[in-house]
RNA sequence: GCGCCCGUAGCUCAGUUGGAUAGAGCACGAGCCUUCUAAGCUUGGGGUCGCAGGUUCGAAUCCUGCCGGGCGCGCCA
């Protein structure tokens, strides 16, 4: 049950009606007609923009429309008043009754309450995380992580076909500076004494254990060979080590992809070579010398040709190369044939979620799926700003160099996964945000980690009470909902409902925009709501839950408190968050 | 120099895809609150929505140009 839908159908019904009738001219676009929430509760449940949108093309004034429309309105049933306001919008007032059909709706779907089919079975792939297997997580890459397996949940929930994917950047230079840096671990581990870390190599401590495990398996087997020997099959084992790590790191956020794509497994089984062969005949590579940035020549400038991918015919800003003077791929060319690959798996929406220093790179990948796709899938890509993580609002330092940067797993051993998930979802992604360690741990209204967990908390607390004291009252769901839920009349009790109600709209709006921030910012609106209610009883012992002399107003509360914390339990759920029972 | 992102109350941010008098928390002023789980509630002040144009019934939202900040800019990934 979507009262907007609903009524959405309601509003172009009784526009129809008009039209037949002969008051309004046949064949207008009705696309733009939307019933939303109005911004002022005092003007009603409901507002539509019918009578603004059509009145041109009608050739009526807004407002005469606008007065046709409420006249026909008036005539639903569950309409209680229809009145025109300001340049012609149409507030809707809705019968309590309906309000109360809504709450015994949401409590008999459960936690179905808000599933969508706006995706239409689409296949849609989210890539996260997809970091250089080098190194333990930080919190910047949580969340990229937290984002993306959010956006995921919310599509899935909207009706989409969901594949979550990791895709492992493990053919560059880098992880030959990881098995470089494995490598002297592992001599270390053999006894040699290795010093210093040299720079150009990673000195964590966590490559250590990488080192003494090579050795517990391979013995000196490659302490006295060439590079070239020991290399590849030090860098697959390193390389299985660190995602063995990333994917540890990813559990410990509740995180487990579906699909982990190796790079260089790609590359290996001719993806490249693929995708070159279909641009070429398309007539999208040619040979050329491309010109140097204006205003930014780099020190080491010289022109020289290069294999080109005609980029600017799908709205880049220049061409780019797809292989280096050494005559390996660059980047560009494996990630072009990674995206072709999911494209051949069934992706027609692809979401990629990157960090802001990718941001440059934007412009050209959705110019490559554009190209490889010929326009049958789409990117997206949602770029991540900075994480500024601080203590007492002091920032932690994060230095790689200096070895103090804070790993993901030291930080959701300090706050706990949940609070760390529900943080990196109360910002837009391509804003930059506050992470302080202090404050997500405080309980106060300005934390609203604790303020929506408090308010699920609440809601079962005061189930349990009743448990207690009405056990004559069944809590299940479908017994609730047919309870006598017209005894919810206090204008807080139906503002809450309404607002519950606004569930599947907002799960189509973040699914449609990308914006899980919004699902953080409306369990905010719930639980203030709620906690609401639960102070005004505090000075009015009649609008208490529990009122003993009343077992039908108690059930009928006791549905709502029920829907509630259904609600912010769906919310959270698509957050990955676990909903807690209780505050301690 | 070019591209992308951002600019809303003292601070941190929302703003329902172009709607009505631009909202919330914190902070500040005033007054309450001792419990179904306490960590709060009510209320007041506070705004040139960076600036200037434009589009239209209507702009914080769309377009153009400036100003300020972040990120990026040929064989790094």
């Amino acid at each position: 049950m979507n009262p907007y839908k609903d009524f959405k159908a309601v509003v172009k019904a009784g526009l129809e009606s008009m039209t037949k009738a002969g008051n309004l001219a046949e064949g207008l676009d009705l696309a733009r007609v939307a019933v939303e929430p109005p911004r002022d509760p005092a003007h009603g449940d409901l507002a539509t923009n019918a009578a603004l949108v059509l009145a041109k093309a009608a050739g009526i004034k807004p407002r005469d429309l606008g007065e046709a429309l409420a006249e026909e309105l008036r005539g639903h049933d569950e309409i209680e008043a229809a009145e025109v306001a300001g340049p012609g919008f149409i507030n809707l007032r809705l019968r309590d009754s309906y309000w109360h059909n809504c709450l015994g709706a949401i409590l008999r779907a459960g936690p179905a309450y808000g599933d969508s089919d706006i995706g239409q079975d689409v296949e849609v792939n989210v890539e996260y995380v997809s970091a250089n297997p080098t190194g333990p997580l930080t919190v910047g890459h949580a969340r990229g992580a937290v984002v993306g397996d959010a956006v995921a949940a919310i599509l899935a929930k909207a009706g989409y076909s969901v594949t979550r994917e990791f895709y492992i950047n493990d053919a560059g230079s880098q992880v030959d500076t990881l098995a470089g840096s494995a490598y002297l671990r592992y001599r270390e581990a053999l006894g040699e004494e290795i010093g210093e870390i040299p720079s150009g190599f990673y000195p964590g401590e966590y490559l250590k254990a990488v080192g003494q495990a090579l050795a517990a398996r391979d013995g000196s087997k490659w302490l006295d060979r060439a590079e070239e020997d020991w290399m590849p099959e030090v860098r697959r084992f390193a390389i299985d080590a660190l995602m063995d790590l990333v994917r540890e790191d990813l559990a410990g956020l509740g995180i487990v992809q579906d699909v982990f794509t190796s790079e260089r497994a790609l590359v290996e089984a001719g993806g490249v070579d693929a995708v070159l062969e279909t641009l070429v005949a398309r007539g999208l590579i040619y040979t050329g010398t491309l010109e140097p940035p204006k205003g930014k020549t780099p020190e080491d400038w010289e022109p020289r040709p290069q294999t080109l991918f005609r980029a600017t015919n799908f709205g880049d800003d220049v061409d780019r190369p797809i292989r280096k003077s050494d005559g390996t791929w660059t980047y560009f060319a494996g990630d072009m044939a990674y995206h072709l690959d999911k494209f051949r798996r069934g992706a027609r929406i692809m979401i990629n979620v990157w960090g802001a220093d990718h941001s440059g790179y934007v412009k050209r990948m959705k110019a490559a799926v554009e190209a490889l796709t010929e326009r049958q899938a789409r990117l997206e890509v949602m770029i991540c700003q900075l994480v500024k993580l601080t203590r007492h609002g002091e920032p932690v330092k994060m230095s790689k160099r200096a070895g103090t940067f804070v790993t993901l797993r030291e930080v959701i051993d300090e706050v706990g996964k949940d609070v760390v998930r529900f943080i990196m979802l109360t910002r837009k992604n391509d804003a930059s945000l506050d992470f302080d360690l202090t404050k997500v741990m405080e309980q106060s209204r300005d934390n609203p980690v604790f303020y929506v967990q408090y308010a699920h908390a609440r809601a079962r607390s005061v189930l349990r009470h009743a448990a207690e004291g009405f056990p004559a009252i069944s809590q299940a769901p479908d017994s609730l909902a047919d309870g006598p839920l017209h005894r919810l009349t206090d204008s807080g009790e139906l503002a809450l409902i309404r607002l519950l109600a606004q569930w599947p709209r907002l799960v189509e709006s973040a699914a449609e925009t990308y914006e899980p921030h919004r699902i953080a910012f409306y369990l905010y609106d719930i639980a203030a709501a709620f906690h609401g209610l639960w102070t005004k009883g505090k000075d009015e012992a009649r609008l208490r839950f529990l009122v003993e002399d009343d077992p039908e107003l108690t059930a009928a509360r006791l549905a709502l408190i029920q829907g509630t914390a259904q609600i912010v339990a769906s919310g959270l759920g698509v957050f990955g968050v676990q909903p807690v029972e209780e505050m301690r």
